[in-house]
RNA sequence: GCGGAUGUGGUGAAAUUGGUAGACACGCUAGACUUAGGAUCUAGUGCCGCGAGGUGUGUGGGUUCGAGUCCCUCCAUCCGCACCA
């Protein structure tokens, strides 16, 4: 009876769902561990063999930590939210709920053929209500929060609001981008709206007029890492600015803390290193230089303050606020046209456009607050509104751009390095003497630095200041598909939903398309709509980003049914945080950012013992796609074969790899395929064959090159796949997709089955004492495979499964406790067949996940001889084979005395003999 | 420009601590068994050479008895960030 693998895993499928084989227990006596993937956004396009790549990686982590006995928790969910089935929704009118219903149930499926040991039961979907009720929940909590510097952590508004009654702002240290002070007395007088307009500046969740990446096409709001070269990550489509009334969520609150976090997590470098470039801290001085004929003082944040005295101009943001005041009528025509100009430029363009200097002279001047000299102000677009102040000193002999700007405008360059030629180049060497600067003269820079800081702030013109490149995060979309806000406006002021009348479920419209005077498609919800859910004037029309569901899963599947709080303190306690977390480093400045800060956030209120989400991190590789095409000629209906293209101008165009085998396309699936290619004509090869070109690229729908798990189960079973996806390489690694190698793992389980069968399927397996060297392999394939899987080195594990299969054949072992080891070990990576073969082997069907993973014993792998590998100068020249316990000496003299060492030595005695025992043996001659 | 990663046969790759480079698998070659099965088995397969042997882990150098592995230089490819003051 030969291996009959769709028989057997629909057997076991169904057996592990009917009895809950993988229920992970609340309370527990066992250790716990928490193995997570990063679950996916449902699209229509369903699971393709990248997918499961990093869940089958996550599932054998999880068997083996079952079978080191742990109490492991192991689920799976849907980002359920997003935007393509809301664009399905525009192009058919189908709600979004019905497509993203089907897409779970085609993912379920394709999901369930691999033999995952999800714990179903705590499935999570962040479109349903009773999830994204505490997805609100968490909003709202954020809402009435603020920073509180001084204990460096989040802290009840209501504390603040009780501050400001009692002494106003004055005492307040918070982070805020807020730099008025009122005092008690005024803060009684506001009126309600002015006190919610100034608690605004302070609340971690809050509304802010900000240039946002607004897309026409999708009619939405863009996040940074949503866009990609300019275009939209989604339909690459046009971005452009746009101010507009947002909510943001004050995530620069958490900068450091997001930051020095890093170092206590075990997570790979490179991700690592992105969470910190995006972060961007860096360390320096906030200086004030006055204008003068104006009352403004303009601030500017610098990294050199050591420099300060070669400072010979100021530049500004064209949007910088001051620029009309400080623009003098001289002026006002050509400042107004350099900022007209600069707005009309996207920022794409202004990237773009680093070659070109550009700025415009204001007319006025500031006083240089050491030397009291003029310098003139400028407005530069290579000044960024939205980093720092907006505002920079200029010191072009210590700054490239800055010393491009000064040549090019003919301004004074200052030198103030000892020694050193900037008649080329700025010197911005972070090392050196300074020269011609007063109280700093003759200091290296580093000193230098530091007495600048303190004389800035002895002098009261600024302090010391460390500035973050991270920006406070857009945390609205004017999309239908997402979680609404649990927020109403009466007379403009926003008011939070009660927790009892959570959640604001999602209404319906008539069309998911903005409306006519651009207000969000939750504009469009009646008063009906809405339900019970209505409050005040209007309800909120814009819709959660989707990385607010996906900011705090992980903690709903430890108590997913609770309605109550969004996780029990009990359950979060026995859990705690993610032991790993498998999923893509395409993450790392969102999703990854994000669930760090809003965990930090809930371990600031008190609800979470921990505050770094994800212990260990893997990034598994991006599996790719091989893309077929076809080469139309220009202008007509006639395709000409790769080989013949050059001789023709084409176009080319992606064709479905279902209709190529070995980049021979089927012609006539190929014509049946389109309308359009119903009558194509073919230039071919000599034999008439239409050879494709290739290329690997990211699989995608919209380039045809999808290829499914579904079609590789049917074909070779789950055990296979699984076991071939580990083998295809180390699983950090990028490799394009590709099934050549998959017989050889289908072979491998087929060998397998014959360990345990004879021809005709009767169990062949026989009591007894295994032997000496059944137990070697047996040990050895312990000792690696445990090794393998603790450094997630999934490859080698397969291999070392295969070697120990082809010895135990070599061996003829038939032996029961030799292959019941084998059972269990294997049965992490190949769960169906090893099930089948255990109840085969006499035992209770369901267990083999249970037995503990075979413990290792040295004393078999122990050898009374070892081969030597014998070098000269470093060259392998022959093996020998001696007694381990023989001492150096007299390994060198039998080495030494062999014929071949006397041949090698042609004669003359060695310079050197090193032994090494149990390992090599090197003469040096 | 800055930061990170990766370069090993025809292919995917292995070599965990400096110790026989290419395990394991695909592919290929030859053969066996079979009336054909995407079956199984045997032998071979880095490159050059009939052979002895030489040579070989992106380049060039260094440390070492010994380097894919450690150090330096350069090159290529990929990823992230990018006028960040």
């Amino acid at each position: 009876m030969e291996y009959n693998f769709r028989e057997i895993e629909a057997n076991w499928r169904a057996f592990w769902a009917r009895n809950k084989t993988f229920a992970a227990k609340d309370h527990s006596d066992l250790p716990k561990y928490y193995v997570l993937d990063m679950f996916p956004y449902p699209s229509g396009a369903g699971l393709h063999v990248g997918h499961p790549l990093g869940y089958i990686a996550s599932d054998i982590f999880s068997r083996y930590k079952r079978a080191q006995g742990y109490n492991v928790l192991h689920p799976m969910g849907y980002d359920s939210f997003g935007l393509p089935a809301e664009q399905y929704a525009i192009q058919t009118g189908q709600h979004p709920r019905i497509t993203t219903k089907e897409n779970i149930a085609r993912y379920r499926d394709q999901l369930d053929k691999i033999g995952f040991s999800f714990d179903w039961d705590r499935e999570v979907r962040t479109s349903s209500p009773d999830y994204y009720k505490w997805t609100q929940w968490i909003f709202k909590q954020l809402f009435n929060s603020y920073y509180d510097g001084n204990q460096d952590k989040a802290v009840a508004i209501s504390e603040l609001i009780a501050e400001f009654e009692a002494n106003g702002n004055a005492n307040v240290n918070a982070t805020t981008d807020f730099d008025e002070t009122f005092s008690a007395a005024d803060w009684k007088s506001y009126s309600e709206k002015e006190k919610e307009t100034h608690l605004q500046e302070y609340r971690l969740a809050f509304l802010a007029d900000s240039w946002v990446n607004w897309c026409p096409a999708l009619g939405t709001v863009l996040a940074n890492d949503e866009i990609v070269n300019g275009k939209s990550e989604r339909g690459n489509h046009p971005v452009e600015q746009k101010l507009m009334r947002q909510w943001s969520m004050r995530i620069k609150a958490y900068a450091e803390r997001l930051l020095t976090g890093l170092d206590t997590v075990d997570w790979a470098d490179s991700i690592k290193d992105i969470q910190r470039n995006w972060i961007g801290k860096s360390i320096g001085a906030s200086v004030q230089f006055a204008a003068d004929k104006s009352d403004k003082v303009i601030e500017v944040f610098t990294t050199r303050p050591d420099t300060i005295f070669g400072v010979s101009f100021m530049v500004l943001a064209p949007e910088h606020p001051f620029v009309n005041e400080l623009t003098t009528d001289e002026y006002k025509t050509e400042v107004e046209n350099y900022k007209i100009n600069a707005s009309l430029k996207s920022e794409r363009d202004r990237q773009a456009d680093v070659k070109n200097i550009s700025g415009q002279f204001t007319g006025s001047y500031a006083t240089h607050p050491f030397s009291g000299e003029k310098v003139q102000i400028w407005i530069g677009d290579y000044v960024l509104a939205s980093y720092g102040t907006g505002a920079v000193m200029a010191v072009p002999c210590g700054d490239q751009r800055d010393w491009d700007f000064a040549t090019h405008f003919g301004i004074e360059i200052i030198n103030i390095f000892d020694g050193v030629d900037i008649s080329e180049a700025a010197y911005t060497e972070k090392e050196g003497t300074i020269a011609h600067s007063d109280f700093l003269t003759g200091l290296p820079v580093k000193k230098a630095i530091k007495l600048a800081i303190h004389e800035i702030e002895t002098r009261g013109i600024g302090k010391g200041k460390t500035n973050y490149r991270l920006r406070d995060a857009v945390f609205s979309r004017q999309r239908y598909w997402g979680e609404p806000f649990p927020v109403y406006y009466k007379n403009d002021i926003p008011y939070l939903v009660d927790d009892a009348d959570l959640p604001v479920t999602l209404p319906e419209v008539d069309k998911y398309l903005p409306t006519e005077e651009g207000e969000p498609p939750l504009a469009r919800a009646t008063k009906e709509a809405w339900g019970e859910n209505f409050q005040g004037d209007r309800m909120d029309y814009n819709t959660m980003p989707g990385w607010a569901g996906s900011s705090w899963y992980f903690l709903r599947y430890m108590d997913p049914n609770n309605e109550n709080e969004f996780v029990s303190k009990e359950k979060v306690d026995y859990w705690q945080n993610v032991d790993l977390y498998i999923g893509g480093s395409e993450h790392g400045t969102g999703h990854l950012l994000y669930s760090r800060f809003w965990t930090k956030f809930l371990f600031d209120l008190g609800y979470l013992p921990f505050d770094e989400p994800f212990k260990k991190m893997i990034n598994q590789g991006m599996i790719l796609g091989r893309s077929s095409f076809v080469y139309r000629v220009e202008g007509t209906n006639q395709f000409v074969t790769n080989s013949k293209k050059s001789a023709f101008t084409t176009t080319p165009f992606h064709v479905d790899i279902s209709l190529v085998e070995n980049d021979i396309l089927n012609i006539e699936a190929f014509k049946n395929s389109r309308e359009e290619y119903a009558n194509a004509e073919f230039i071919g090869e000599e034999n008439g064959d239409y050879i494709c070109g290739s290329e690997v690229e990211k699989m995608s729908k919209s380039k045809y090159n999808v290829q499914t798990p579904d079609e590789l189960v049917e074909k070779y079973g789950a055990d296979t796949l699984r076991m071939y996806e580990m083998f295809l390489g180390p699983l950090e690694q990028s490799k394009p997709w590709d099934t050549q190698g998959i017989s050889g793992v289908h072979n491998f389980l087929r060998k397998v089955w014959r360990l345990v069968h004879d021809r005709d399927g009767n169990i062949i397996v026989a009591e007894g004492e295994p032997t000496k060297d059944a137990l070697k392999t047996l040990h050895k394939t312990i000792k690696k495979v445990g090794d393998d899987l603790d450094r997630f080195s999934f490859n080698t594990g397969v291999s070392n499964f295969m070697i120990c299969v082809n010895e135990l054949t070599e061996q003829k072992c038939t032996n029961k406790s030799i292959i019941e080891q084998l059972v269990i070990l294997l049965s992490s990576y190949a769960p169906h067949i090893c099930e089948e073969l255990w109840v085969k082997l006499g035992h209770e069907a369901g267990t083999v996940g249970t037995q503990l993973f075979p413990a290792f014993n040295e004393a078999h792998l122990v050898e009374a001889n070892h081969k030597y590998p014998v070098s000269f100068n470093g060259k392998m020249r022959f093996m020998l084979e001696l007694p381990t316990d023989l001492s150096k000496e007299d390994i060198e003299k039998e080495v030494l005395a062999h014929e071949v060492s006397l041949k090698w030595l042609e004669g003359g005695s060695p310079k050197k003999v090193i032994v090494i025992p149990g390992k090599i043996v090197n003469i040096v001659h």
